[in-house]
Parts: structure tokens; sequence; C-alpha cells
DNA sequence: ACTTATTGTAATTTATATATTACATAATTG
DNA sequence: CAATTATGTAATATATAAATTACAATAAGT
């Protein structure tokens, strides 16, 4: 999950900051989502994917 | 989100009680995930995944 | 119809996701 | 190198996911 997101993110020129505003959340937040060390809510999750124009099984999905 | 977690559970001959056993929470909450009005977090998603042999798009994830 | 299994749902409590504030340390860029 | 910009992370507070208890209602079986 977390490298995943990571380079979508960056792929997408966007910094965690960024993110967080347009999911409406802070920066702290997807750091951490990033790191593996938070367990996010599905609409986060849902969000994230939106913004990132990627799906939930390309970002958080594993095997 | 709500009906087709219902139908892959279903499918799964599976009640809300033994789904939530499987996973580690209670009947309520799945009753209230499949109804759309609790937002899971993503561990238990994905455990709700594996348990029905679907992934995070097919049970989570639309449009 | 009666009985039991399954599901819906409300009220309250508990656990935890996220915010906030703050400071530190990379990484960039001029 | 100096100055921003981006990121890591800790401590505390707040919002909300999930548990618990309880009761109602519907479905399914006998």
């Amino acid at each position: 999950m977390r490298n995943r997101m990571k380079v979508a993110r960056v792929e997408k020129s966007l910094t965690q900051a960024q993110l967080g505003k347009k999911v409406s959340v802070t920066r702290q937040t997807i750091s951490l989502i990033e790191k593996g060390e938070y367990n996010p809510t599905l609409k986060l999750c849902i969000s994230i994917a939106k913004a990132l124009d990627r799906t939930l099984d390309d970002l958080f999905w594993e095997e």
C-alpha cells in the first residue's frame, strides 16, 4: 500500500500537502497513510484514489 | 458498495454474523456497512474482501 | 400459527482515525 | 551556503468507527 500511493502521488506531481488539500485531510494524515502507519477509512481511500486517477485496487490491494 | 458486498456475502452462503466472526467484528457492523451507514477502515475492507474472495474494487469501487 | 434464525436499528460506551500544534530534518532551489 | 519547500514525527485533543446491550421486525422452517 505505502509505496504505490506515494508513487501515484509523485506521478501526478502532487506534494503531500496538495493531495491532503484535495481530499480534505492534513498533510500529516497523507504522510502517515503513505508510510503504512495509519488505517484510513474507506471514504478517504476512495477520495485519494480518485484524486490520483487510480482505483482502490491500484493503490491498496495486495496479492 | 452496499449491494455488492451483500450479494458477495450471500453468494458465499454466509450470514452477517458468520462474516462478522470471520473478520472479527460484530454482525451489527457488517449490517451497517452493507447498508452504507458505516465508513469502515481500509483494514476491515481488506479483511472482508478476502473473506468473500473478492477484491476491494469488486466490493467497494464505483464508476 | 408457532418457533427459530436472520436482520434492522437505537442508545450508550469504547477504541481509534484524524486534527492540531509544534519542532526537526531532509530535499530543493537560488 | 543560505533559504525555502517538503516531509517525518511526537503529544495532545477531537471526531468518528466499532462494540455492547437491547429490542423490534422480518424471513424461513416445522
